[in-house]
RNA sequence: UGGGGGAUCGUCCAAUGGCAGGACUACGGACUCUGACUCCGUCAAUCCAGGUUCGAAUCCUGGUCCCUCAGCCA
């Protein structure tokens, strides 16, 4: 294991190696358990990161656990959806693919155990009658008036709400602890309620279906998991969790811990803001590149190892709080920098003729194909009379620190000639659009044999040979930080009018002609770039901009904007 | 107003009674055939008030602020 791939330490770490020291177990386990309703985001391959992570590192395993306890809102398109995201993320789980639904029947052998000890009983509330007896915040509450059934009763009861001879909500299984417990979740919380729905793994089998709370640790007991690692939401849920394992006889008695879930600075993360977003067209579907999703990401064209640096950056605590995503696209960069082969594109053609590079003339120049590593080898560039050079790399009147191309200046064209701009040709409404140059022809491959330097060295593309492309522009989804509070609770107020730019008549280079779905590369100057995994046609390739290169002057351009010195 | 948690550079994470450290960001510089990368540097924090101690981010007391819980969701 390399440094780099080395998880710091954490508050759960130290927990379980203090509890390994001390023989508590012979092997640690731990599980990630998603509810299969819905599409993981990187909220989740924290967590992922976190319980793979922990198992890798401390000799143990980590299940993969379906929390698949209520029917009405999962199905099996999620779970291959979630598998397959662990799955690309680098983790493994072998041959421990779990479901919560494997442990129906021990779970209601549990429930039956709980009614013969007096600790369950069946409640014939409705469930607003049960929550007006649960009390508030600061009230006690009130027992029902089923909470002395005798076992007889609720035994025959609840096997019969198993036979599916009631309907749906006219009875529950209730745990009996305290109606007056200061912690809520402790005030006879429900263990089953009816529910005649099918469920995408057994079916009609089932009538009633288990809560959670009971399911959940009991599931970790069953399984021998040892660290049964959640969000902080569940802290209140710790002692209900714990009674269950303390009034059963368990075979193993797994201890939960908690830490904060992820908050990412310009973007949502609950389900339920996704869903809309989805819902609503807002975005392109779950794999949408500017969704936060595994499945966005991936098609983004970040890769499973950035992902993972940036869970082990990001750390793992109790407090709350909201990382910056410069440093996921730190993490993005610093992942890309080192795999992506670099090619030039122009997105914005501005057309520079050569005037005395000859009409006829075309010339193979030679490109490395990774700036550092000569293990990404070479490949030959095209070059001719009739090139293009992005717009943004040309300015008629160049403010100060533009060290680009301008009437008279003279440039380096990336590994080929140094160029100087002679003339400007604009249409009737004043816009530029061709530039006459002239070449130094004793600069090919761009270097001066006398030894005079440039300011810039610019990215090119010879018109004749060049490839079409779309590109699409993806930037942050939001335009505040905090969407979830920044809208006055309306998250969509603040959605960013520019987290998407379609560009067509994109210029890129022949090597790019038959491009693999997936393929990440860099194009020079601009970014990193994947080639879309499902809208590429035959005619030409699409581009998703994965993220732009860190660009300095792209700041004080926009300084200057601001200042009012430049247009 | 009950219970459960949490407060450390702008952001995230460390420091487990002994020099408040790392990363990101920002800013400055070096290098550069990518204004990238890399390298060097700078700015920058212990919620507040008391107390214990030779010594407190850490322990104690009191406050303040934030998160969370009243699903037959997870």
């Amino acid at each position: 294991m390399t440094a780099k791939t080395e998880a710091p330490s954490n508050f759960i770490r130290e927990i379980v190696k203090t509890d390994l020291a001390a023989g508590k177990h012979t092997r640690v386990m731990t599980r990630f358990p998603p509810e299969p309703n819905g599409y993981l985001h990187i909220g989740h391959a924290k967590s992922i990161c976190l319980n793979f992570g922990i198992a890798r590192d401390f000799n143990g395993v980590c299940n993969l656990r379906f929390d698949d306890t209520n029917p009405t809102k999962e199905e099996v398109e999620y779970v291959e959806a979630i598998k397959a995201d662990v799955r690309w993320l680098g983790f493994d789980w072998e041959d421990r693919e779990y479901y919560a639904s494997n442990y129906f029947e021990q779970l209601y052998d549990f429930a039956v155990q709980l009614i013969r000890d007096g600790k369950a009983y069946v409640d014939s509330l409705s469930a607003d009658e049960i929550r007006a007896h649960r009390g508030t915040l600061t009230e006690a509450g009130k027992n029902s008036p089923f909470r002395e059934r005798s076992v007889e009763e609720n035994l025959d009861l609840f096997a019969r709400m198993r036979a599916g001879e009631f309907e749906d909500g006219t009875h529950v299984l209730r745990a009996k602890i305290d109606m007056a417990a200061p912690n809520i979740n402790l005030r006879d919380p429900t263990l089953y309620r009816i529910r005649r729905v099918s469920h995408h793994r057994t079916g009609d089998a089932w009538c009633i279906y288990p809560m959670y709370d009971f399911a959940h640790g009991l599931s970790d007991s069953i399984e021998g998991v040892t660290h049964s690692i959640c969000t902080l939401e569940f802290e209140n849920n710790r002692p209900l969790y714990d009674w269950f394992l303390d009034n059963l006889p368990v075979a193993s008695r797994p201890r939960q811990y908690e830490f904060a879930r992820l908050n990412l600075s310009y973007t949502v993360m609950s389900k339920r803001k996704l869903l809309k977003l989805v819902q609503e067209g807002i975005v392109d579907g779950w794999d949408d590149p500017r969704m936060p999703t595994i499945s966005g990401l991936r098609r983004r064209g970040f890769t499973p190892e950035a992902v993972r640096n940036f869970c082990e950056r990001i750390g793992v605590a109790k407090r709350d709080s909201m990382v910056d995503i410069a440093l996921l696209e730190y993490s993005l960069r610093d992942d890309l920098n080192d795999r992506a082969p670099r090619f030039m594109g122009v997105l914005n053609p501005l057309r520079v003729v050569i005037e005395n590079y000859p009409e006829d003339q075309h010339e193979e120049l030679e490109a490395r194909n990774h700036p550092t590593d000569p293990g990404f080898g070479t490949r030959m560039v095209p070059f001719s009379r009739v090139l293009y050079i992005e717009q943004d790399d040309f300015r008629e009147d160049p403010p100060k620190k533009f060290f680009r191309l301008a009437p008279g200046r003279e440039v380096r064209l990336r590994y080929a000639y140094l160029i100087t701009c002679t003339d400007v040709i604009k249409n009737d409404a004043g816009e530029v659009v061709e530039l006459r140059c002239t070449y130094d022809p004793a600069t090919r491959g761009g270097n001066a044999p006398d030894g005079r330097k440039v300011k810039s060295t610019i990215h090119w593309v010879a018109a004749a040979h060049a490839v079409d492309a779309d590109v699409r522009l993806y930037d942050r989804l939001f335009s505040e930080a905090d969407p979830e509070t920044a809208g006055d609770g309306d998250f969509k107020a603040c959605l960013n009018p520019k987290s998407l730019t379609r560009l067509k008549g994109c210029r890129i280079e022949p090597a790019l002609a038959g491009v693999e779905p997936g393929a990440i590369v860099q194009f020079e100057r601009l970014g990193y770039f994947c080639a879309d995994s499902k809208d590429g046609t035959p005619e030409g390739p699409v581009f998703n901009r994965t993220v732009t290169l860190r660009d300095p002057w792209a700041k004080i351009d926009k300084q200057l904007k601001a200042k009012g010195i430049i247009g």
